[in-house]
Formats: C-alpha cells, sequence, structure tokens
DNA sequence: TAAAATTGCGTACAAGTGTACGCTGAAAAA
DNA sequence: TTTTTCAGCGTACACTTGTACGCAATTTTA
C-alpha cells in the first residue's frame, strides 16, 4: 500500500521542504530564496523541483502551512498547561517564548511573510493567526463570560501583543529575553483589566 | 556658495532617492530591489551609482531616514491636533490611518524592514518607532502622574497596536479601515484603562 | 592660465537565475 | 511479458545581477 513510488517521491518532497527551511535564518528570507539554492541544499537537481511544486511561491504557502502546525501544536500545550497551573496570560506568553526558542526559523518565516510581499501569503499568515485569536477569544468569553465581539477584539490585542513581543525576542539574548517576557505579560494584563473595566463600567 | 558641482551631485542623489522609494509598491520590498532596477528607474548609469552610495544597504539606510522623517512630522501634527481636539488615543489612531493613505510606501517600508533581514535596518526601524513612544510615554506620564516606567510600558503597546492596524489596514479598503480604525481604538482604550486600574489599584 | 579632481557613462565579465527539452531507469499498468 | 508512466538528471539558453576599469566632460583648485 502507498505504492513504492509515491513513498519516495514524498520522501523528496520532505527534502525539499526541509532544506528551505534549513535556509531560512537570521539573514536569509524567503522571498530571498532562489529555486536553485533549494535544490541545492536538498541534494537534487533544478529542474526536479517542478515534479513537486508549481514554483517557489507554491513550496513557500506550503511552509506556512507547516509553521500553522506547528504553531497549533503550540496552543494545544498551552491550553494544557493552562489546564494544570492557572495563569492565562503568564502560560501564554511563556509558551510562545518557548516556541521561538524551539523553532526559530519557524516563527521568522511567518513573521516576515506577515508583512511580505505576496499577498497569498499575507493572508496565509493571517489566517494562522487567527485560530490563536479565536481560541483566545473562546476561552476569555467562556470564562469572563464576555460579550463575543468584546472577546475577539480583547484577544486580538493579546495576540498582537505577545507576537511583536516574540519578534523583538528574535534579536535578544536570553536574559533580555526574560525582561520582554514580563514586559509582555504586564501589557495583557492591562489589556484584559481595561476590558474587564469597560464591560463592569457599561451595566 | 554650495557650489555647483555638490549641487548636482545632490540633485543625483535625490533623483536615485525618490527612484527607490517609487519602486516600493504592494509587491516590492526593499530588499528585493536590484541596484540595477533603482538607476534604470533614476534614469542613471548603473556604475554612476558609486558616486552616491557605498552599497545599497547604504540607500536602504537612508530610505529608513526619511521614513523616519516623515513619521516624525506625523508625530508634530498629531500633538497638534490633541491640542485643539483633546482626545489623544482616537488622534493618534486617525493620524496613523491618514499616514498610510497619504504615503503607504514609506509605511510599507518601515513595517517590512522592521522585521526583515538586515539587523541594521532593524535597528534603524526600531530607533524611529521608538521616537514615537518615547513621545506619548512623556505626555502619558504629564497628563497621567504615572511613573515613568509604567507610561513607557503602556506606550509600547500602544504604538505596537496602532502600528499593526495600519498593517492590516494596508490590505483594506476604506470602509474597512473605517471599522480597523474603531477596532484599534477600542484596544488602545483598554490598554489605557486597564493601566489605570492597575495603577490605582496599587495605592 | 594650467593642473587636478570628480561626476557620469559605456563596456565587459563572471556569476547566478528560471525554466524548456529530451533522456534514462525503474515502477506501475496492461 | 510488454507497454506506459514518471521522478530525477544534464544540457542549454536567454536574462539579470554587481562591479572593475578606463574614458569624457566639466568644475574646482593652484
Amino acid at each position: 500500500m502507498g505504492g513504492h513510488r509515491a513513498q519516495q517521491k514524498e520522501k523528496t518532497r520532505r527534502t525539499i521542504i526541509d532544506a528551505a527551511f534549513r535556509l531560512l535564518n537570521q539573514e536569509r528570507s524567503y522571498s530571498s530564496l532562489s529555486l536553485r539554492e533549494v535544490t541545492r541544499e536538498a541534494g537534487i537537481a533544478p529542474t526536479s523541483f517542478y515534479r513537486h511544486f508549481e514554483d517557489m511561491e507554491e513550496l513557500g504557502l506550503t511552509l506556512v502551512d507547516e509553521g500553522g502546525v506547528a504553531l497549533r501544536q503550540l496552543m494545544r500545550k498551552a491550553r494544557q498547561r493552562i489546564r494544570d497551573q492557572g495563569s492565562v496570560i503568564q502560560t501564554s506568553v511563556e509558551t510562545f517564548m518557548e516556541f521561538i526558542q524551539s523553532s526559530p526559523h519557524v516563527f521568522r518565516l511567518l513573521l516576515r511573510e506577515r508583512s511580505g510581499t505576496s499577498l497569498a501569503f499575507r493572508k496565509a499568515v493571517s489566517r494562522e493567526l487567527q485560530y490563536f485569536v479565536v481560541e483566545l477569544a473562546d476561552y476569555i468569553q467562556h470564562t469572563q463570560g464576555y460579550p463575543a465581539e468584546e472577546a475577539r477584539v480583547q484577544a486580538e490585542a493579546m495576540v498582537i501583543l505577545v507576537f511583536n513581543a516574540c519578534a523583538e525576542a528574535l534579536d535578544c539574548k536570553p536574559a533580555e529575553r526574560k525582561l520582554l517576557t514580563e514586559k509582555s505579560i504586564r501589557q495583557l494584563r492591562f489589556v484584559a483589566r481595561g476590558a474587564d473595566e469597560f464591560l463592569k463600567g457599561r451595566h
């Protein structure tokens, strides 16, 4: 089952994807990657690329998708931790910070393509981040009893703040990262507290 | 005075800078710009570029600087408006939104290079944004009597939220931009209100 | 005035790019 | 078995890129 052929093809496809990820470091962005570079890193002929992807954009979107999967795994992990230890805000921020430490490539890809030149990329990244927003909004809505709209606006603010703190953290040493984590936590608390006050004031 | 020569040189230099800005649209980022493209757009020979800039990075940093000037003008304008009409939050957000409408190239440059591949660029953009943060923090500190630290953390959160809303607005039609503006205002109010509550709670 | 300096141009070259085309060997289908 | 399919390769081509080098014209300096 599977077919020896299809199996081999999938394997090569993965080789390409992994090679591309490997090339995404501090000073290479996806858009600056050439098809030939990727195939060189993957150890295949340039023209073989086309057996797997239409062009570089298609590969890029695949990478973003994989990044999204990693993000959602992260989200699940965070949810578990929140159940275990309580603090939503602290846990979310810390989980994110661990993510950029364990897979900076993935984070950088999402970070850069979020404001990149390809609309398709921007939309894809935005979609991935929305998963997080929805998840968090749900949590807020159910535990705090906020209206859906209100919860969502709040959740979006929080995700943006955490995401930006992580972006900043990429350029930092561990010690400075700790400070950033704390700052970020304070900012999220502002948002949470502020939203709460607005809601109380309305009744 | 000035010297006919130096004067002519400055003129060509401007031609190059303007050409580069002109090329920065939706689907071209600075890092994807080639030296030859810029000189072609500027109407000079490729090799003449070197009479004015060491390399593309130097030109890029010049552009970021010019973008910073535009931002600071914006800031001054906002300050004036706040004096005239009162609401800090609404005015700040609206001024920013007008900025991306009037000079989207400049905003896009800052937005992209903020998470780009060149550390020098990232630092330059970060520095420009810090002007805004400092300014806003000052305002908060003086009108609300917050401690400097607290005001700064709050101001940073606000600038990040506005900046991100603008980034999102770049892909939007005017009608959607209005919604974004409102959402952004609400988020900043959360932050302001939350910070306020935290401070009250401490006494 | 003569000499020096400097902006801008044209040419040239090595290196890198995307991709069209046809071949080969092995797997899948007949 | 014979035939068909197809992943992967090598070659080839037309472009684009950055930049070294020397020349021309004109301004600045001596």
